[in-house]
DNA sequence: AATTACCCGTGAAACAATTCACATTGTTAT
DNA sequence: ATAACAATGTGAATTGTTTCACGGGTAATT
C-alpha cells in the first residue's frame, strides 16, 4: 500500500485548490463546479476533475457540482495536515529573514521551530518570533524540536554541507533556495526554488 | 522563424548549465563530458545531450567532450543576454526587500531599476541601492527606465491589479510571488514562485 | 412524466518529456 | 596501421501528463 500514486504536479494543484476553495467558502459559496475552480486555478475543468480522480474523490453530483467544505476536507486528508509541521531554517540572510517573517504570522500547519547561521552576529536573538542559534547547536536543537523539514537559504557553496547535516539529523524533506542542485539519498525529498533562474526564464520567454 | 521551439523545461536547465559551466571554467577545466555536466545538474547524460540538441549545438567531439567556453557562449547566445535587463518590483515587504538585496550585488545581466509600494512609509528612500517610489508614480518611472520585466511581491489580494497595471505599462514578463495564479494576455509571459506551496509539497512528499 | 440542459467520472487519444540504444567518429594504445 | 575504446548525436521507444469526448445521472422545465 503505497502513497506515491499521486503525481507531483497534481499535488501542487491540490495545494492551490485547497487555498482557492477556502476563499470560495469564505465568500459563502457552499458548492461549486469544476469549471469555476478551473477558472481560478488557470486550468481546465477536465484537469480539475482528473486531479480529483487522482485522489479518489468522486463526490460531485452532475447538476450541483461539489460541496466546497467536503472537498476541502478531502484534500486536507490526502495532504495529511493533521499535525503541525516543524521546520528548521539554515541561513539567516535577507531571504532567510524574509521567510521567517512570512511564516511567523500566517501559514497554519507550519511553524519554523528554529533558525541557524554560522555567523555569530546573526545568532542568539529572536527574529519574527523565531529563535536563532549558531550552527554548532543544530543537532541538539533539532532533537528538541523534532523537526522533519528543512529550509536552506545559505549561499550556494555551503548548501550541500548544510543539506548533509540536515539529513544526518533526520530531516526528511528539504526546500533549497540555493541556486544549485543538491545530492540527497532517495528517502529524502528535496525541492529547489531558484529565483535567479526563474527571472532568467521570464526574461527569455518574455523576449 | 520563431523561437519558442525550446521547451520551458529545457530553458530552465540551460540556465543551470550556464552557471555550472562557469564554475567548471573557473576551476580551470576547459572541456567536459555530458556525464560530468549531468552529474552536477542531477540529471542524465542523455538529457544533457538532448538539451544541447534543442539549441542546435553539435560542437562536441566523441572522445574529447565539449569545450567549456564555447558551450557557455552558445547558451548565452540562445538565452540572449546581450542587453542588461531592467526590472521593476512592486511590494516592498520582507520578501520584496530580500529580493532587492539579492539582486543589488550579484546577478549580472539584471538590474532592478525601481521598486514601488502603496504604503507611504516604505517609499521615497533607497533600499539596497534601489529607489523606492509610491505606486502612483509607476507609469511615469517605468517610462523613464524602459523596464520590460516585473516582479510582484504584494499580498495575494492585490496581485492581479498590480499585474494589470504592469501590463498596461508595457511589461512583457512577470515573476509573481503572490500565492494565486494571475490572468494575463497571451503576449505576456508569467511565472509564479509559491513558497508556501513548495513547502506543502515537500511536507507531503517527505511524509 | 417526459424533455431538456448541464455537469460529473473516466476510458481513450493526443501530446510532451525523458530515456534507450546504437551508428558514427575521434582518440588512445599496441 | 590497426584495434579497441569511449563519447557524441539522434531516431525510436517509453513514460508521463493533459485533453478529448461521451455515457450516465440529476435537476429544472414543460
Amino acid at each position: 500500500m503505497e502513497k506515491r500514486v499521486i503525481p507531483v504536479k497534481t499535488v501542487e494543484r491540490l495545494v492551490l485548490y485547497k487555498r482557492l476553495l477556502r476563499d470560495i467558502l469564505a465568500k459563502g459559496e457552499s458548492s461549486l463546479y469544476s469549471h469555476q475552480l478551473a477558472k481560478m486555478a488557470n486550468n481546465t475543468p477536465a484537469q480539475v476533475r482528473r486531479d480529483l480522480m487522482m485522489i479518489g474523490y468522486a463526490g460531485g453530483t452532475p447538476r450541483k457540482g461539489y460541496q466546497t467544505q467536503e472537498l476541502i476536507d478531502r484534500i486536507i486528508q490526502i495532504l495529511d495536515e493533521s499535525k503541525e509541521q516543524k521546520i528548521v531554517l539554515v541561513g539567516i540572510g535577507n531571504l532567510g529573514r524574509a521567510i521567517l517573517s512570512y511564516f511567523s504570522f500566517q501559514q497554519p500547519g507550519f511553524t519554523i521551530a528554529a533558525a541557524f547561521d554560522s555567523d555569530e552576529s546573526k545568532t542568539n536573538r529572536v527574529i519574527a518570533g523565531c529563535r536563532c542559534y549558531h550552527l554548532r547547536e543544530f543537532a541538539e536543537k533539532i532533537k528538541e524540536t523534532d523537526a522533519k523539514l528543512g529550509v536552506i537559504t545559505v549561499p550556494a557553496q555551503h548548501a550541500q554541507q548544510v543539506a548533509d547535516m540536515m539529513i544526518e539529523c533526520g530531516i526528511k524533506g528539504i526546500l533549497n533556495f540555493a541556486p544549485i542542485p543538491l545530492k540527497v539519498p532517495d528517502n529524502v525529498f528535496i525541492d529547489r526554488i531558484d529565483i535567479t533562474m526563474a527571472l532568467e526564464k521570464v526574461a527569455y520567454l518574455a523576449g
